[in-house]
DNA sequence: TATTGTTATACTCTATAACTATA
DNA sequence: TATAGTTATAGAGTATAACAATA
């Protein structure tokens, strides 16, 4: 009989790692009757006003699937349509007042999950594991020319 | 002005680690026509041959969608039912060579992709990540009853 | 002419409910 | 009666192509 790793190898403990972290992230925003997409959609309004245009860069979506997305959200008061007061093809995309309180609920309850998770470490592992998930993400950035703290190709 | 930081939160950085290895996973399958979805579909046949049911709780899909997936997988000649030996109103789902040869092909690329990001990081920090990740993930599999090397609840 | 955004259309993914065949 | 699976239907998410308004 083969006996049981006790260990995964390092590609696949990376991608079970992600599919954790997705899964909760989906969950609860499915607890609050939205997709990954529509969370992810709230979450870079939070900090931004963007063109339809920019939202899609941002989500990496077609003009034409921003407009689907957008769409719903506005009819469920979560977002909403401004006209652009430099260009007038433009569209500005803004949180409403519901938007910005359901996010701010998901993404409090999205860090205490994960919080929880991480504290089967202990503090110090936990920081260990913190700055490499760091380092690594920072190189890849690096790479790509992303600027990681923004999402934003810098190319 | 704010200096930028030169870390990410542990949260923010899980957060963003398993935006990256979701979103190469989503891209590799795409290149070859398929959603993550179907790539996992076939991820899941390589080592069983499960009825629909079992496709849909390894999935986590209702007992309809996973239907329509095996119908979409079938008709690209990618997996084919076989009627149950011993339950007539079943069937086993399982690869064909066309399937197979087609998940090899994408799980090699995802291996060598994601251990190319590792990478960037010196071998001893490498060890160290793994193990931390490998921790993590036995640590929250074991709190909620998941055979980790099978991805199967057994409460 | 080029760009911003929407519309028309089509396909995948997902679920609920109703149904068929078998246990 | 209960279970395995499919079908009917509906909605979200995605893309391509064609279009309107503006730059």
């Amino acid at each position: 009989m083969i006996p049981a790793p006790d260990e995964l190898s390092p590609v696949d403990g990376l991608a079970q790692l992600s599919f954790l972290v997705h899964g909760t992230l989906e969950r609860l925003a499915s607890e609050h009757g939205m997709s990954i997409t529509q969370a992810r959609l709230l979450g870079v309004l939070r900090d931004r006003t963007p063109t339809m245009k920019e939202v899609g860069r941002l989500l990496g979506l077609d003009k034409s699937s921003t407009t689907g997305l957008v769409d719903r959200a506005e009819a469920r008061g979560l977002v909403a349509r401004v006209p652009s007061e430099t260009d007038r093809r433009a569209v500005r995309v803004h949180l409403t007042d519901d938007g910005r309180s359901l996010v701010s609920q998901v993404a409090g309850r999205f860090e205490r999950e994960i919080s929880t998770v991480l504290e089967r470490l202990r503090p110090r592992d936990r920081d260990t594991l913190s700055r490499l998930v760091s380092r690594v993400l920072v190189a890849h950035a690096a790479d790509h020319g992303i600027d990681l703290f923004s999402g934003i190709n810098v190319d």
